[in-house]
DNA sequence: GCCGCTCTGGTAAGCGCTTACCAGCGGGGG
DNA sequence: CCCCCGCTGGTAAGCGCTTACCAGAGCGGC
């Protein structure tokens, strides 16, 4: 049982380095972990041993000897796992875009520290969701909560025993919330479909009831309309859910109670943008010529979308980045140095809104 | 400065529980594991004192202990950031599609069994891959590798230390490999074009020159091309490298040329069919009248271009929890079931191809 | 030439958990 | 009525690492 082929041999351990290199293991820790400098000779020689042995050292071993795990938790939200795959929008595809940039950018950061990314999803309808995540502080070192994924009260709970970022969240006495600036966004977008385009009547397809981005971005989207003496709608039937399904869903039935559209639409993010898009397709509505589309985030499918879609960048991989990097701090350092951070956004124009299309032709490289 | 507010307050051990409980650590031990089931009466009082202290193991100290750490690494591979964003395609826009719901699929299973997992990219040129890997390893249980992370000769290195799935590659003595049906789904678009449609050239846009996949998609469509008496073009100005820019990259170079495009193209995967048909839009050439474009994969977006693509489908999730459960079974168990285990594909006819639109109008639920 | 200082490296005590091993106890059969 | 067995729960030995503490050695200053 214990000599199977050659699988399974087990990994060299701290004492074999330490004899093959004929030191103590204390000896071989100091070189391994650059404390108080040994002579340079026993240095050598350990680090001889450790090549020969191919010496890893083991991280359950190394977190428990009161040092850190160089892992943080992130968790995300997902909707509920379908296989479905009707023709529209199954639920599965969605959550892919943002989400997954955003991540990539703490990956990003965490890689330049040597920490490792825990990445664990929960359900909006999951009971017990702190219990999970208890589970994951204690495999990590801090966790970084993506969008509405816990209760303020929870979050206050949990923030007592981990260091916690959250994202397009609100900062709490323990926790500190990485997010953009969607005022000063929302406010160019809206300058731009009211004063440029000139367009009267204008819808705001929101994202989640309880988020604050989109809550945020709407009472912008309204300041402005208001400002300018045009019509918002923006009423019970315009909630929609940040996935594409929601913006469609929305549309639909719109339509189908023959409600007069504005003549454009501002959507909480992206993904709602798809889904508006795809469902006005669907019913033959020219976009922009009869009804103009815009989206929020700027994922990478935005520009892919015909017509190309205008919306207001945020940093995504940035905001990763940030994130990771002051939970760093909050763990290594103590307090972190802000307990909100702000990242700026920038519309970015295309041809969604009713601007003509630029052909670029570029040659790519 | 152990004082602080109320935050960073020490989590309870396994001892606070065992004294609140009036029992020993070994009983709250076995109550937590299952391990030869304690009287009742103890049982209850082990777990109300954990309910009361919100006691949680700490994982390092579990999986220190002989146990597993209940983590699997993953690792993809990623081009190098950049933060360019010209008009086409920068490649920090790629890469989020396949891999991100690939590795949903194994985050789905993970969390069946309790398992977290520790995600980690690794750069195309990095240096010391192995040395990351095998940190990663110490971390884990067992690895899943993405395709074409490792040599073959390191992988076998690195698999005598640690299971090891590997994901469309080649399965080795030493680990299992888990893909899809490349043969099938190819030769039934290759069907498809060839007789359906009756095109009579047709051009092959690699992935990256090595990988096993590319390479079994292009031998099919090249067995069928020649027994249909068609053309392939499919020579080294054909080599793409699974990005979109790849695939933008060879159309425009063969236009530059001035060569005749085939009537057909078939990509190495949807992302490269996404640059085709973007370089394509760029010159003027009609999709798919003037030249037909498939793809493979099926990746969420490919429904969501103009023309829709048509593609083989994957199951890509399904591949990711089918690579958790193989991994799962090789830790736990020992031997896996099988070497290599292969999944299904299916032809998915969509428009790009030449097929009439279909417009279902369908009614979003 | 001796004292005390600095610098090096070894010894051992944990970190929080699992589990082998053992002591105690209660009950059924001889 | 005693012995033996099965069951329960406690004691303690690690798991592989970090680090406080200490012993020894080399050295300069008096």
């Amino acid at each position: 049982m214990a000599d199977m082929p050659d699988v399974a041999q087990t990994p060299p351990t701290i004492y074999d380095v330490a004899r093959v290199a004929g030191v103590s293991i204390a000896s071989v820790s100091r070189v391994l972990n650059g404390r108080r400098n040994p002579r340079e000779e026993t240095r050598e020689r350990v680090l001889q041993a450790v090549a020969e042995l191919g010496f890893v050292p083991d991280a359950a071993a190394r977190a428990l000897s009161g040092r850190l795990k160089e892992v943080v938790g992130v968790v995300i939200r997902r909707v509920r796992w379908t296989t479905t795959s009707d023709g529209g929008f199954a639920e599965e595809d969605e959550s892919l875009q943002f989400t997954d940039v955003l991540n990539r950018g703490i990956e990003l950061a965490a890689q330049r520290r040597g920490f490792n990314l825990l990445v664990s999803s929960v359900d909006a309808d999951d009971h017990d969701v702190s219990r999970r995540l208890l589970a994951l502080a204690r495999k990590s070192d801090g966790l970084i909560l993506h969008d509405r994924v816990l209760e303020p009260d929870q979050l206050d709970e949990l923030a007592r025993r981990v260091p916690i970022v959250t994202l397009a969240n609100v900062a709490t006495r323990t926790t500190t919330n990485v997010h953009s600036d969607n005022t000063s966004g929302m406010q160019a977008l809206a300058v731009h479909l009211l004063a440029d385009h000139g367009y009267r009547s204008i819808g705001y397809l929101a994202g989640l009831a309880d988020s604050p981005d989109s809550l945020a971005r709407r009472e912008t989207l309204a300041a402005e309309a208001a400002a300018a003496g045009a019509q918002l709608m923006a009423g019970p039937e315009w909630q929609g859910n940040y996935y594409a399904t929601g913006g469609a869903r929305v549309i639909e039935q719109l339509l189908a109670d023959g409600a007069t559209l504005p003549r454009a639409i501002a959507c909480a993010n992206d993904q709602t943008a798809l889904g508006v898009m795809y469902a006005l397709a669907q019913h033959g509505i020219d976009v922009p010529g009869e009804v103009a589309v815009a989206g929020f985030d700027d994922i990478p499918m935005a520009r892919h979308l015909r017509p190309q879609l205008t919306t207001v960048r945020q940093p995504i991989q940035e905001i990763g980045t940030c994130a990771f990097d002051v939970l760093h701090s909050m763990i290594s350092g103590g307090a972190p140095a802000a307990r909100d951070v702000l990242l700026p956004t920038r519309l970015v124009v295309r041809a969604s809104c009713g601007c003509p299309t630029i052909s670029p032709a570029r040659r790519l490289p």
